[in-house]
DNA sequence: GCCTCCATGTAATTGGTTACATGATTCT
DNA sequence: AGAATCATGTAACCAATTACATGGAGGC
């Protein structure tokens, strides 16, 4: 059997302590979820795939008729081959945002500009997500020794990768309605005499 | 008839001129490529598509049976309405080389920091990429009045952001190296003594 | 003649989302 | 009693990749 990214993203999940599905489908909504997105649909199933391939095994059942996983010792093995061995795929970035910029010229540079200025303000607000994570993290104790804090502090050096992307793209949006601002091209500004 | 992404991403491509599925694939292999991407054999049912609806329409065929399309009124319109109406999808950022980060803990730091500088050259392999066309689009002559130098324009602003990026990713690969060396962790460094 | 690039298409499969379905527990 | 949340699963559909298939034109 072959597994895909997803496969992984619960081994490794997994990795740092046994869990159930609906926990793992609650990790791609919040943190993974910023780089990688599973729905329930998708998780179960592949669960069941893991387990057929002797990856995971059964750990138990919870309240509410839940059913934990635990990694085994060849789904670890998997995946630490799969971190070490192989090249990243070839990341296709779909980013719709960012596809609409390209065609940007064929709407009113008024309704541009405004699209750009949402564009701004989602990526402050993501930012400032970001940075709420990071201050609630930053007061968490400083101890920890288990796998769950080697896996924390892991997830704060991603954060900061997201911190500093969001920072970027909120800077890039300034700086394109400064561009758009000093040629807006079809409507040209009353008082500045047009040189190209 | 239902247009996702893709549908209208033709549409905006047609809208500077009329293209075949043939260069329209092309566009997809490069600028277009670092935001959204389609292979052949889904462009040329989606323009199938298209043109049922009666958004593109046949535009003559070229050399080797090549058929070129153009986009209609309604083409436009609905490309406008989509552009102006629609909020962007929210992102599905899919980022398996950000994933696999979340994952380090699980190798050996040295591995861990061998990761790190492979992505970092990734980075920077792209960002000079960028750079590239950049300069080389500064070296064009400066006019033109078309919707193509108007697309063109759009499309520099577009790269503005993937440079802006790559270095905010380089720049957060080099501090994620400083952060390991800082606290390597499992194997704790022979002279400072460890805090926690 | 053969290889490469141009050019278009279809088929099979995978990956992922949406919708459907069900039941237990907790909160109000 | 009713609503919200926890919890697991399947079915149908859509989007996207990979593989299959064909043919014309130009270069070596």
């Amino acid at each position: 059997m072959k597994f895909g990214t997803l496969g992984h993203a619960l081994l490794g999940l997994l990795a740092a302590r046994p869990q159930s599905g609906y926990e793992l489908t609650r990790s791609f909504d919040v943190s993974l979820g910023n780089v990688w997105t599973a729905k329930h649909s998708q998780i179960y199933p592949e669960l069941a795939k893991l387990e057929a391939a002797g990856l995971v095994q059964p750990a138990g059942t919870g309240a509410r008729g839940s059913k934990s996983y635990a990694i085994t010792r060849a789904g670890r093995a998997q995946l630490v081959r799969w971190l070490s061995e192989t090249p990243p795929a070839a990341q296709d970035l779909r980013d719709e945002g960012m596809l609409r910029v390209f065609f940007l010229w064929l709407v009113a540079p008024d309704d541009a500009a405004a699209y750009l200025r949402d564009q701004r303000a989602r990526y402050l607000a993501q930012l400032a997500r970001y940075r709420a994570i990071k201050v609630q993290a930053a007061a968490l104790p400083p101890g920890g020794e288990g796998p769950d804090a080697e896996a924390l502090r892991w997830s704060l050096i991603a954060l900061e990768a997201g911190i500093r992307l969001e920072k970027a793209l909120a800077g890039w949006s300034t700086w394109a309605l400064s561009e758009l601002a000093a040629a807006p091209d079809p409507p040209a500004p009353k008082r500045p005499p047009r040189r190209r």
